[in-house]
DNA sequence: ACAAAAGTGTTGAGAGTACACCCATGC
DNA sequence: GCATGGGTGTACTCTCAACACTTTTGT
């Protein structure tokens, strides 16, 4: 096939599944669409890639447009590429999900509270296009980033207890998990540095531990069955 | 953002990495580049997506033209989209990855040999664009699949030993494996089906199996430390 | 003193690892 | 009968899973 042929080129967006903890919950920032097609549906939010920005880039921005949050763990899922994914024409869409600490979170003044909204992973409604396909894809991604990454310690505070984290986990797996197993598993692992103890609170106060490895690093916490 | 506002598009390419076994070995597809930029060097095969075919029969027509090869294991890999990984100007590329039993394989009379070639996996030579980047991926991609899935058995023939079935993985893993622990962990799994026993061996004759599975399904076949 | 969450150990079962010899066939 | 790969069992270690009570603080 000659190179220098030229083809129609098809659109290229990216999307961006945002997940945080909420309530207890975990919880997936979508949008209401303002536009044909799917005018007034849930989507994830995205949008067109510009022609001098890296894809990661285009995520990052597309992010801080939405939340405006800078500093996230975000990686890439997939690329859907389907022919008649978008009604409007040829648009393959690179997905990339971003975990954030729901505390740093302030929806952006632009987007407001009736165009954008958390909702639980356990009640995502009809979306827009393929999205309910790629926030299926996403959250199989996830949970497997959680039994053999450092991912999860994204969603928490710099310094935590091993109590938020188990609770973490069970969020995320809706499963509860014993205590004991829970920790010795965890500390055997060598990961955590222990910090200061935690103080005000009125019961017995817990050890707040600090991530020493980066997050992403590669490291079987937990296999989930 | 304004879904009608017009940007330029970038270029939307595949590049497929083609791995087989030949001569107990690893090795992966490479072709010369007849053009430039980086004319004469090594590339990944790819090309073009067309505006009417999903990304995956982009992936499967190129690998079609390339090899020959109709029916292989094929997977997405990940998405290279830096803005200056083509000279020529922006293009991202969609990697995937086959693998393909080597006796199933004749290069395409179009590929001629010179332009074409199987290159140990441990002897890759300085490729054009971004594809050593691409080709280090993958590997690991490959190798993670080999412990927790059945895409293994995609290089075996339909019907195969337990030895080769634990050459190919000594030869993806560079590593020794000890014969009864291997032969005790695999058959312990439950995802081979005995076959006849092979004749016409100028020794003990051995059991053949299939695989019960479909290739791709998730099992945790052997971990690799 | 009581409420609320933190913290802690032991036992049994199953999986992984190390290790060496006999078996069935063709020539 | 010998060369060639095929096939097999046991003992030890380590990890995982099940399970309930005591500790520390604030009010």
């Amino acid at each position: 096939m000659p190179e220098e042929t030229f083809y129609p080129k098809p659109s290229v967006t990216v999307d961006i599944l945002v997940f945080t903890i909420k309530n207890s919950d975990l919880k997936i920032l979508l949008i209401k669409r303002g536009l044909e097609p799917f005018k007034e549906m849930w989507a994830i939010p995205g949008g067109f890639t510009r022609i001098d920005e890296s894809l990661e880039l285009a995520a990052k921005r597309e992010l801080e447009e939405e939340t405006g949050i800078k500093e996230v763990y975000l990686e890439q899922l997939y690329t859907f590429g389907d022919v008649n994914r978008d009604p409007r024409g040829r648009v393959i869409t690179i997905a990339y999900m971003a975990l954030v600490n729901s505390e740093e979170i302030h929806l952006s003044a632009q987007t407001d509270a009736k165009d954008a909204n958390w909702f639980s992973v356990s009640k995502i409604p009809k979306l827009a296009f393929d999205h309910n396909k790629i926030v299926d894809y996403a959250l199989k991604r996830l949970k497997w980033k959680f039994e053999y990454t450092t991912v999860a310690f994204s969603l928490l505070p710099e310094k935590f207890t091993l109590t938020q984290l188990q609770e973490l986990y069970e969020t995320v797996f809706q499963k509860k998990l014993d205590k004991r197993n829970f920790r010795k598993k965890i500390l055997s692992l060598n990961i955590l540095e222990e910090e200061e103890i935690m103080t005000d609170v009125s019961h017995r106060p817990p050890q707040l531990y600090s991530l020493k490895k980066r997050i992403g690093d590669v490291v079987e916490i937990m296999k989930m069955n």
